[in-house]
DNA sequence: GCTTAATGACCATTTTACGAGTCATTATGA
DNA sequence: TCATAATGACTCGTAAAATGGTCATTAAGC
Protein backbone atom coordinates (compact mmCIF):
# COMPACT_ATOMS: atom_id res chain seq x y z
CA UNK A 1 0.00 0.00 0.00
CA UNK A 2 2.32 2.85 -0.76
CA UNK A 3 1.33 5.86 -0.13
CA UNK A 4 0.31 8.20 -2.49
CA UNK A 5 2.19 11.98 -2.09
CA UNK A 6 1.51 14.70 -4.92
CA UNK A 7 4.33 16.80 -6.06
CA UNK A 8 3.81 20.17 -7.71
CA UNK A 9 5.54 20.08 -11.50
CA UNK A 10 8.10 22.47 -10.71
CA UNK A 11 9.67 20.09 -7.78
CA UNK A 12 9.58 16.87 -9.89
CA UNK A 13 11.09 18.56 -12.69
CA UNK A 14 13.35 19.65 -10.16
CA UNK A 15 14.64 16.56 -8.90
CA UNK A 16 14.75 15.17 -12.21
CA UNK A 17 17.14 17.62 -13.40
CA UNK A 18 19.25 17.14 -10.89
CA UNK A 19 19.58 13.31 -11.23
CA UNK A 20 20.19 14.09 -14.86
CA UNK A 21 22.89 16.37 -14.18
CA UNK A 22 24.08 13.89 -12.15
CA UNK A 23 24.68 10.99 -14.61
CA UNK A 24 25.92 13.32 -17.16
CA UNK A 25 28.35 14.75 -14.78
CA UNK A 26 29.47 10.95 -14.29
CA UNK A 27 29.91 10.06 -17.75
CA UNK A 28 31.81 12.87 -18.88
CA UNK A 29 34.57 11.53 -15.60
CA UNK A 30 34.08 8.36 -17.47
CA UNK A 31 33.03 6.69 -14.04
CA UNK A 32 30.78 3.38 -14.45
CA UNK A 33 27.66 3.43 -11.88
CA UNK A 34 29.75 0.82 -9.65
CA UNK A 35 32.35 3.44 -9.61
CA UNK A 36 30.65 6.76 -8.31
CA UNK A 37 28.54 4.62 -5.96
CA UNK A 38 31.69 3.29 -4.33
CA UNK A 39 33.17 6.77 -4.31
CA UNK A 40 29.79 8.29 -2.35
CA UNK A 41 29.89 4.84 -0.39
CA UNK A 42 26.60 4.02 -1.46
CA UNK A 43 24.52 0.98 -3.32
CA UNK A 44 24.30 1.06 -7.18
CA UNK A 45 20.84 0.67 -6.59
CA UNK A 46 20.57 3.65 -4.70
CA UNK A 47 22.70 5.64 -7.20
CA UNK A 48 20.19 4.58 -9.95
CA UNK A 49 17.30 5.81 -7.92
CA UNK A 50 18.90 8.77 -7.67
CA UNK A 51 20.33 9.50 -11.38
CA UNK A 52 16.06 8.66 -12.01
CA UNK A 53 15.13 11.36 -10.08
CA UNK A 54 13.09 9.60 -7.30
CA UNK A 55 11.75 11.94 -4.90
CA UNK A 56 12.39 9.24 -1.97
CA UNK A 57 16.04 9.62 -2.14
CA UNK A 58 17.63 11.19 1.13
CA UNK A 59 19.12 14.70 0.22
CA UNK A 60 21.74 14.23 1.76
CA UNK A 61 23.06 11.52 -0.63
CA UNK A 62 21.79 13.22 -3.62
CA UNK A 63 23.72 16.16 -2.57
CA UNK A 64 26.76 14.27 -1.66
CA UNK A 65 26.68 12.61 -5.35
CA UNK A 66 26.25 16.12 -7.16
CA UNK A 67 29.01 17.03 -5.61
CA UNK A 68 31.22 14.39 -6.07
CA UNK A 69 30.37 14.75 -10.37
CA UNK A 70 31.06 18.34 -10.09
CA UNK A 71 27.38 19.24 -10.11
CA UNK A 72 27.31 22.56 -7.85
CA UNK A 73 23.96 23.21 -6.27
CA UNK A 74 23.26 26.88 -6.03
CA UNK A 75 25.37 27.66 -8.85
CA UNK A 76 25.44 31.46 -9.23
CA UNK A 77 27.07 32.09 -5.84
CA UNK A 78 30.76 33.41 -6.33
CA UNK A 79 30.12 33.73 -2.01
CA UNK A 80 30.95 30.49 0.05
CA UNK A 81 27.93 28.37 0.63
CA UNK A 82 29.42 28.99 4.31
CA UNK A 83 28.84 33.14 3.95
CA UNK A 84 25.45 32.47 2.46
CA UNK A 85 24.24 30.15 5.48
CA UNK A 86 25.10 33.33 7.63
CA UNK A 87 23.57 36.04 5.59
CA UNK A 88 20.17 33.93 5.70
CA UNK A 89 20.51 33.38 9.59
CA UNK A 90 20.76 36.92 9.69
CA UNK A 91 17.74 37.90 7.38
CA UNK A 92 15.87 35.12 9.98
CA UNK A 93 17.12 37.08 12.67
CA UNK A 94 15.64 40.39 11.34
CA UNK A 95 12.08 38.07 11.78
CA UNK A 96 10.12 37.76 14.71
CA UNK A 97 10.80 34.21 16.14
CA UNK A 98 7.71 33.22 15.74
CA UNK A 99 4.53 33.50 13.50
CA UNK A 100 1.22 33.57 15.21
CA UNK A 101 -1.48 33.31 13.03
CA UNK A 102 -3.88 35.48 13.54
CA UNK A 103 -7.34 33.28 14.32
CA UNK A 104 -9.82 35.21 11.50
CA UNK A 105 -8.50 33.67 8.08
CA UNK A 106 -7.26 36.22 6.26
CA UNK A 107 -7.06 36.03 2.84
CA UNK A 108 -3.21 35.97 2.30
CA UNK A 109 -3.19 34.08 -0.88
CA UNK A 110 -4.54 36.38 -3.52
CA UNK B 1 23.16 1.45 16.50
CA UNK B 2 23.11 4.45 14.02
CA UNK B 3 24.53 3.97 10.63
CA UNK B 4 27.76 6.90 10.62
CA UNK B 5 27.47 8.17 7.22
CA UNK B 6 30.27 10.84 6.47
CA UNK B 7 28.96 13.56 4.05
CA UNK B 8 31.12 16.95 2.68
CA UNK B 9 31.44 19.69 3.79
CA UNK B 10 30.18 21.17 0.95
CA UNK B 11 27.29 18.97 0.97
CA UNK B 12 26.52 19.55 4.07
CA UNK B 13 26.58 23.45 3.83
CA UNK B 14 24.23 23.27 0.39
CA UNK B 15 21.69 21.06 2.87
CA UNK B 16 21.79 23.75 5.55
CA UNK B 17 21.41 26.74 3.66
CA UNK B 18 18.56 25.14 1.47
CA UNK B 19 16.49 24.51 5.25
CA UNK B 20 17.90 28.07 6.25
CA UNK B 21 16.54 29.54 2.96
CA UNK B 22 12.96 27.46 3.27
CA UNK B 23 12.93 28.74 7.13
CA UNK B 24 13.54 32.42 6.10
CA UNK B 25 10.66 32.06 3.02
CA UNK B 26 8.33 30.42 5.67
CA UNK B 27 8.53 33.68 7.86
CA UNK B 28 8.79 35.86 5.30
CA UNK B 29 4.85 34.66 4.41
CA UNK B 30 4.17 34.78 7.72
CA UNK B 31 3.13 31.37 8.00
CA UNK B 32 3.77 29.03 11.00
CA UNK B 33 5.54 25.71 10.45
CA UNK B 34 1.89 23.95 11.54
CA UNK B 35 0.29 26.12 8.61
CA UNK B 36 3.53 25.55 6.16
CA UNK B 37 3.69 21.71 6.96
CA UNK B 38 -0.02 21.83 6.06
CA UNK B 39 0.27 23.28 2.78
CA UNK B 40 2.94 20.66 1.75
CA UNK B 41 1.05 17.61 3.30
CA UNK B 42 3.48 16.74 5.49
CA UNK B 43 3.81 16.68 9.50
CA UNK B 44 5.55 19.72 11.09
CA UNK B 45 8.42 17.01 12.74
CA UNK B 46 9.24 16.46 9.51
CA UNK B 47 8.99 20.35 8.33
CA UNK B 48 11.15 20.89 11.65
CA UNK B 49 13.45 18.27 10.26
CA UNK B 50 13.97 19.93 7.08
CA UNK B 51 14.13 23.08 7.97
CA UNK B 52 17.24 22.38 10.56
CA UNK B 53 19.33 20.82 7.33
CA UNK B 54 19.39 17.00 8.10
CA UNK B 55 20.76 15.00 5.41
CA UNK B 56 18.18 12.31 5.43
CA UNK B 57 15.33 13.87 4.49
CA UNK B 58 13.71 12.72 1.41
CA UNK B 59 14.30 15.42 -1.55
CA UNK B 60 11.15 15.25 -2.92
CA UNK B 61 9.57 16.87 0.20
CA UNK B 62 12.58 19.37 0.93
CA UNK B 63 11.91 20.62 -2.91
CA UNK B 64 8.22 20.86 -2.47
CA UNK B 65 8.02 22.42 0.40
CA UNK B 66 11.31 24.77 -0.89
CA UNK B 67 8.68 25.45 -3.91
CA UNK B 68 6.00 26.19 -1.73
CA UNK B 69 7.59 29.22 0.16
CA UNK B 70 9.21 30.13 -3.45
CA UNK B 71 12.91 29.14 -2.86
CA UNK B 72 13.85 28.60 -6.15
CA UNK B 73 16.12 25.96 -7.21
CA UNK B 74 18.64 26.71 -10.34
CA UNK B 75 17.73 29.72 -9.75
CA UNK B 76 20.13 31.51 -12.25
CA UNK B 77 18.38 29.36 -15.23
CA UNK B 78 15.54 31.50 -17.03
CA UNK B 79 14.56 28.84 -18.92
CA UNK B 80 12.14 26.17 -18.06
CA UNK B 81 13.39 23.44 -16.14
CA UNK B 82 11.59 20.53 -18.73
CA UNK B 83 14.03 22.63 -21.32
CA UNK B 84 16.88 22.30 -18.93
CA UNK B 85 16.44 18.81 -18.37
CA UNK B 86 16.08 18.36 -22.64
CA UNK B 87 19.61 20.10 -22.63
CA UNK B 88 20.37 17.70 -20.62
CA UNK B 89 19.49 14.59 -22.01
CA UNK B 90 21.27 15.83 -25.39
CA UNK B 91 24.09 15.98 -23.69
CA UNK B 92 23.86 12.69 -22.20
CA UNK B 93 23.00 11.37 -25.38
CA UNK B 94 26.16 12.30 -26.96
CA UNK B 95 28.51 10.71 -24.51
CA UNK B 96 28.62 6.66 -24.81
CA UNK B 97 26.08 4.48 -23.53
CA UNK B 98 28.04 2.61 -21.13
CA UNK B 99 31.50 3.83 -19.57
CA UNK B 100 34.11 1.18 -19.74
CA UNK B 101 36.32 0.99 -16.94
CA UNK B 102 39.78 -0.11 -17.95
CA UNK B 103 41.14 -2.88 -16.06
CA UNK B 104 44.73 -0.89 -15.48
CA UNK B 105 44.35 1.43 -12.59
CA UNK B 106 44.62 4.84 -14.28
CA UNK B 107 45.41 7.81 -12.15
CA UNK B 108 42.09 9.96 -12.95
CA UNK B 109 42.35 11.25 -9.16
CA UNK B 110 45.25 13.55 -9.31
C1' DG C 1 33.63 -11.64 -33.59
C1' DC C 2 34.30 -12.41 -28.83
C1' DT C 3 34.97 -11.34 -24.13
C1' DT C 4 33.90 -8.56 -20.47
C1' DA C 5 31.90 -5.26 -17.88
C1' DA C 6 28.02 -1.74 -17.58
C1' DT C 7 23.41 -1.36 -17.24
C1' DG C 8 18.52 -2.33 -15.97
C1' DA C 9 15.54 -4.68 -13.20
C1' DC C 10 14.55 -7.38 -9.81
C1' DC C 11 14.11 -9.47 -4.44
C1' DA C 12 14.78 -10.03 0.68
C1' DT C 13 16.51 -7.97 4.72
C1' DT C 14 18.02 -4.25 7.51
C1' DT C 15 17.83 0.35 8.61
C1' DT C 16 15.64 4.65 8.82
C1' DA C 17 12.37 8.31 7.88
C1' DC C 18 7.66 9.82 8.29
C1' DG C 19 3.33 10.60 10.68
C1' DA C 20 0.93 11.35 14.78
C1' DG C 21 0.96 12.32 19.14
C1' DT C 22 2.55 14.49 23.58
C1' DC C 23 4.59 17.94 26.72
C1' DA C 24 7.26 22.03 28.34
C1' DT C 25 8.63 26.45 27.22
C1' DT C 26 8.01 31.07 25.66
C1' DA C 27 7.05 34.80 22.29
C1' DT C 28 3.20 37.23 20.66
C1' DG C 29 -0.76 40.25 20.35
C1' DA C 30 -4.75 41.61 22.67
C1' DT D 1 -0.47 41.46 32.20
C1' DC D 2 -2.43 37.25 30.46
C1' DA D 3 -4.22 33.82 27.37
C1' DT D 4 -2.85 31.44 23.45
C1' DA D 5 -0.46 29.62 19.94
C1' DA D 6 4.40 28.68 18.01
C1' DT D 7 8.29 26.34 18.79
C1' DG D 8 11.59 22.67 20.38
C1' DA D 9 12.16 18.20 21.70
C1' DC D 10 10.68 13.99 22.53
C1' DT D 11 8.37 8.76 21.63
C1' DC D 12 6.30 4.98 19.06
C1' DG D 13 4.39 2.26 15.16
C1' DT D 14 4.44 1.85 10.43
C1' DA D 15 5.89 2.75 5.75
C1' DA D 16 9.58 3.03 2.91
C1' DA D 17 14.50 3.67 1.68
C1' DA D 18 19.02 1.63 1.49
C1' DT D 19 21.70 -2.35 1.15
C1' DG D 20 23.54 -6.49 -0.87
C1' DG D 21 22.57 -9.72 -3.84
C1' DT D 22 21.28 -11.91 -8.33
C1' DC D 23 20.37 -12.36 -13.32
C1' DA D 24 19.67 -11.14 -18.26
C1' DT D 25 20.87 -8.06 -21.67
C1' DT D 26 24.00 -5.52 -24.44
C1' DA D 27 27.52 -2.03 -25.52
C1' DA D 28 32.55 -1.28 -25.46
C1' DG D 29 37.00 -2.41 -26.68
C1' DC D 30 40.27 -5.54 -28.05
Amino acid sequence: MAKHRTYSKYAQQAVTLLGEQIKLGRKQRKWSETNLAERAGISRATLQKIESGEMGSAIGLVFEVATLVGVNLFEQEKLSLSRHIEQTRDKIALLPKRIKVTTKVVNDDF
